[in-house]
DNA sequence: AGGATGACAGTGT
DNA sequence: AACACTGCCATCC
């Protein structure tokens, strides 16, 4: 770890950047593995696809996918829980109307307990379908 | 060439 | 909890 002049920390980048096409494929198939009725977070995205730091290319990534990937681009939210798209906005209610099918329910404007990030539940995904009432 | 703009995130205040 | 700032990276003026 780092500090930069004014102080914030920072990780270096230990691989060189690339945004070829190899490195978009790889974001969609990190997006095509979420399971039905549960969610991620764009950094955890970046992340599985070995490109930690990089949600910002996620948003593009999935901005120029392919439709006929099919992607399940609607389980991908922002770090927060919440959907990136204004409310309000037709994106915005499809990619609602999309995750309420699945079973993932939310609480205000964000999806129910902890955050995607959250690493201890990366695995065992516990907000996922209410189906499974455990 | 340089600045603004995103389907973002982390840190500090 | 909300905001500001910065890192990040591709596009579009």
């Amino acid at each position: 770890m780092s500090r930069d002049s004014a102080g914030r920390s920072f990780r270096a980048r230990s691989q060189p950047v690339s945004t070829d096409q190899d490195t978009l494929e790889q974001i969609w198939r990190a997006i095509a593995a979420i399971p039905s009725g549960q969610v991620d977070s764009y950094g955890g995205v970046a992340s599985r696809a070995g490109l930690p730091r990089r949600a910002r290319l996620v948003g593009y990534a999935l901005k120029v996918a392919p439709r006929e990937l099919n992607l399940p681009w609607h389980r991908v939210l922002n770090a927060s829980g919440r959907i990136s798209f204004p409310e309000g906005t037709r994106l915005y209610s499809l990619q609602r109307r999309k995750l309420a099918a699945e079973g993932v329910r939310f609480e205000g404007g964000r999806v129910r307990c902890k955050g995607p990030d959250d690493p201890s539940s990366l695995d065992r995904v516990l907000w996922g379908p209410p189906a499974s009432s455990s």
